[in-house]
RNA sequence: GGGCGGUUAGCUCAGUUGGUUAGAGUACCUGCUUGACAUGCAGGGGGUCAGAGGUUCAAGUCCUCUACCGCCCACCA
């Protein structure tokens, strides 16, 4: 039973240190069997590579919390942690490391290039997942996954072999997205836009047997040199003559026809556009029409090739510059206008995008799409805030194939090889070691890597292990909510719906949660190489991961980006840790081998006792009902108002003298008691976003029983609504504040005690009467006087409040004219108000077609005001 | 080009189905070693609710338009 003495202090980091090991040593952040559905959540899995930054922080804070409140509700509970190994980016981070010593990929060869990425992997995956620790994620470690890991491999090979055997995956040469720098293939999602001034070149193209020339306008003349026709619109006059002709392309003299199609824009530049089949993905069609040649002037690495004649060996970049000037030597370039277009860019390394001709792997979409869409109609989906349904939905109706193969080395291989000897292709979830056709035993794998999010998007089930029956993917699936930021709603949610209903028949998740981003005063994303803001871990260091959490939930709109954050913003959690720390020390002496005991108490509980266990009530249906809504922001600032407003300003001031009074009598067991039950409440309430702190003062709570961990989620209890007590708790708190607004602007010093005399009519002359030692407490009044005819004195400040007048006789003390400025200021007011209540009731329209309470509630404001108003004008006129 | 958000106190944000004097935190000003907390206590100043028009007895709240900010999507050669 003895308790600790707690310092002056909250001293976070011993503290979190303990109680992690403690919960996870006590099994609490596995599910624990048992009856009911559970609760499940699915990390997004960060880039094990990565650390964990304020995007993360806020994530992982908001998915916790979830998680201990449904743990303490007794739901079964697993929140399933893992990590992604994040292809391009994990590849680039290595690659960068090797250029340190002066090495490239090729040096070290792709068999050792791996093993290095691993070792990279083992080393960066105990870094973030002891930064979760420090947060307090309370995931089951044991059933950590990773993409590449065995079971995450064999999911995406038999997803790969099951939608090719449906003809939904299949390879093609096609236009994709080229990075030329990470010299791979990209996805659309993969490839930012962005608006570009760039420039429009007018280019003349010679007419064969002719003096004449047909000009082209173009963004990219450094593509001419892949030109294997020019297209104009059938209907388009001024072209007519021309049907039929040949040009001849300058430099490298090769006759191109005109030819005519629909999908040109006469009144875009001259209406003649060059067709540059194998760079542009329109031209690319446009060479499938009208069979055309499709050429190939630029290498992987965007530099141009043996088809570029004088040009090749020239950066696309160069190659545009000396085009430009050698057209302009031959009188080829007609003029040059400026022109904003938008120019993809690179998601990983932002270099410009080159759309490129190549053989890859594409997944066709459209037959997937349809179930993801129709969760959204059918209520099997919803995304919160609900806004982000209709991106979802409209970006499933224009889906188009999905580019999977990637030219890296880290990465899934493509489960697909091909016999030496036959040229057979074999798609298989096992390694074949023969060919089931000619039995050669010389068969070449596919070099290409799946995209990343091939395999995050099986993350639901694959974790699970899926394909096997195993009781988890039984038991968990479908998890109960998606929490994620909206930047990836594209890349994995909607994929994820995909193959939820593709391989298991299911929705993965009712719900998704999209949360904002955490940005500076300027609006840009936190991270330390911008060093707008710390490292989250060192923010933990100075201040507590329950503060860094407190903090950032309290600061988040519903669904919309945090802005302005710094680490100063730490502060609202840290003080607001410290406040509750302290009440708690102030308590606790008192509590001291204290048990509650209600029976005793009942009958014994004064008005602030039940007005604060009646507030107490209110604030757990209000934190649970934010909390269902996903309200998050909001129960926090329930918990922080009901801690600081009510319990701290006023419950824990009042209760004070009762606690320093006599032990053991039934008054200072209602006292104890309700302070036992709010603390006991407060800290359930609080520990889904104070995980640590709560943990700690818990235990120091007498009389509590295990972790607050595993306590029951607070449920307010019959009878615990007090609307009596709670209404002259009001009247007290508006008296209070009145009286300490006189003083205040009367200048009284606060150690200063004056008397008080209140004129108040019944009932709340009795109310007042009876709340007399709470009223010389709180206002710092030496003696009271309430009732009806108590006589104003002569020299006195006043206030009004409710029709009851409030006078502070500070003989001496009184500034008249201050007195009759603050009186006058405080009548125009009241005029004002009652003027504007007046018009309304002299306004028979209002009469007749307002709610009846509206009117009546107005009749009493009205008369209510104008008592207070005479009250005031008596008081005005007596200071003469 | 299309779409979606937003605009309320210096800053960050609340503001339920229209109906008391538009709120909170923070910053600011004044005064306080008040029997837990100066990471605190008490009090105070500060808002033409982006603009215009409309609906209504009544608009921060509903409708239309405009301006500005932000984000997303887009095969504008």
């Amino acid at each position: 039973m003895s308790r600790s003495e707690l310092s002056k202090n909250y001293e976070p980091t011993e503290v979190e240190r303990r109680w992690y090991a403690h919960w996870q040593e006590r099994g609490y952040f596995a599910p624990r069997d048992g009856e009911g559905p559970p609760f499940v959540i699915l990390i997004p899995p960060p880039n094990v590579t990565g650390s964990l930054h304020f995007g993360h922080t806020f994530d992982h804070t908001i998915q916790d919390l979830l998680t201990r409140w449904h743990r303490m509700m007794g739901e079964p509970t697993l929140w399933l942690p893992g990590t992604d190994h994040a292809g391009i980016a994990t590849q680039n981070v290595v690659e960068k490391r090797l250029a340190e010593q002066g090495k490239t990929r090729h040096d070290v060869g792709r068999e050792g290039f791996v093993e290095e990425v691993w070792r990279w992997k083992s080393t960066y995956h105990a870094r973030i997942t002891e930064q979760m620790r420090r947060l307090g994620d309370s995931v089951d470690w044991s059933r950590e996954r990773f993409t590449m890991d065995e079971g995450l491999s064999r999911a995406v090979r038999e997803v790969f072999v099951r939608l090719h055997r449906k003809g939904l995956i299949y390879r093609g040469n096609r236009i994709i997205n080229w990075c030329p720098r990470c010299r791979t293939a990209l996805s659309d999602e993969e490839v930012n836009h962005v608006d570009t001034d760039g420039k429009l070149y007018y280019i003349q193209y010679p007419i064969k047997d002719s003096k004449k020339s047909v000009t082209v306008a173009t963004t990219r003349p450094e593509t001419m040199l892949g030109d294997t026709a020019v297209a104009v619109h059938p209907a388009d006059q001024r072209y007519a003559p021309m049907h039929g002709k040949t040009l001849v392309l300058p430099f490298l003299g090769r006759e191109i026809p005109i030819i005519l199609d629909d999908t040109v824009d006469a009144k875009f530049g001259t209406g003649a556009v060059k067709v540059t089949p194998a760079h542009d993905p329109n031209d690319f069609e446009m060479g499938k029409r009208h069979d055309l040649p499709f050429i190939t002037v630029m290498d992987e690495g965007a530099v141009m090739n043996e088809n570029a004649g004088g040009f090749q060996g020239l950066s696309r970049e160069e190659a545009r510059t000396r085009i430009v000037d050698a057209l302009k030597d031959r009188g080829l370039l007609a003029r040059v206008e400026p022109h904003r277009h938008s120019v993809g860019h690179c998601d990983r390394c932002d270099t410009v995008v080159e759309p490129y001709l190549s053989l890859q792997w594409f997944v066709k979409m459209k037959p997937l799409a349809e179930p993801a869409y129709a969760a959204i109609e059918k209520g099997e989906l919803t995304i919160l805030p609900r806004r982000w349904e209709k991106v979802y939905l409209r970006w499933l109706e224009g889906i188009r194939d999905w580019c999977i193969s990637r030219q890296l080395w880290w990465g899934h291989r493509i489960p697909v090889w091909t016999c030496a000897a036959c040229k057979e292709e074999i798609v298989a979830v096992e390694t074949p070691h023969a060919c089931p056709k000619c039995g050669g035993a010389d068969l070449v794998q596919d070099p290409d890597v799946l995209d990343t999010w091939f395999s995050s998007w099986l993350w639901p089930f694959s974790t699970l292990g899926w394909p096997e029956e195993t009781e988890d993917l039984k038991r968990f699936y479908p998890s109960s909510v998606m929490v994620t930021g909206p930047d990836i709603i594209f890349f994995w949610v909607a994929r994820m719906v995909m193959a939820g209903y593709e391989f298991m028949g299911k929705c993965p998740f009712p719900v998704v949660f999209l949360h904002g981003i955490v940005r500076d005063a300027q609006g840009r994303k936190l991270s330390k190489s911008l060093g707008n803001s710390s490292d989250p871990i060192e923010l933990m260091d100075r201040f507590g991961a329950d503060s860094l959490r407190y903090s950032l939930v309290l600061l988040s709109p519903q669904g919309a980006d945090i802005h302005g954050f710094s680490d100063e913003k730490v502060d609202l959690g840290r003080h607001f840790a410290n406040k509750l720390w302290n009440a708690f020390r102030l308590v606790q002496p008192h509590l001291d081998g204290f048990a509650p005991d209600e029976a005793k108490a009942k009958g014994h509980y004064t008005d602030e006792d039940l007005w604060i266990l009646s507030t107490l009530a209110t604030t757990v249906r209000s934190v649970t009902r934010n909390m269902r809504a996903y309200r998050i922001g909001d129960a926090a600032k329930d918990i922080y108002d009901f801690v600081w407003r009510e319990l701290c300003d006023w419950y824990l001031e009042m209760a004070k003298p009762r606690l320093y009074a006599e032990a053991g009598t039934p008054d200072a067991i209602a006292v104890r008691t309700t302070i036992h039950t709010v603390f006991g409440h407060v800290l359930r309430l609080l520990h889904p976003f104070m995980p640590f702190m709560t943990e700690e003062l818990w235990h120091a709570l007498p009389g509590t029983e295990g972790d607050v961990a595993t306590a029951e989620w607070p449920a307010p209890a019959r009878g615990s609504s007090h609307p009596e007590a709670e209404a002259r708790i009001a009247l007290l708190k508006e008296i209070v504040g009145s009286i300490r607004n006189l003083r205040s602007e009367m200048n009284v010093a606060p150690a200063r005690k004056a008397a008080i005399l209140i004129r108040a009519s019944e009932p709340d002359a009795t109310t007042l009467r009876h709340q007399h030692d709470l009223i010389l407490l709180l206002g710092k009044g030496e003696s009271l006087e309430v009732g009806p005819e108590v006589a104003k004195p002569r020299i006195t400040a006043s206030a009004v409040v409710r029709q009851h007048e409030i006078f502070l006789p500070l003989e001496g003390l009184i500034d008249v004219e201050l007195e009759r400025q603050r009186l006058r200021k405080e009548y125009e007011r009241v005029v004002r108000e009652f003027e504007s209540s007046h018009r309304k009731l002299q306004n028979d329209d209002f009469l007749a077609k307002a709610k009846k309470e509206v009117v009546e509630r107005e009749r009493e404001k009205f008369e209510a005001l104008g008592e207070t108003k005479e009250k005031l004008q008596r008081n005005l006129e007596v200071l003469g």
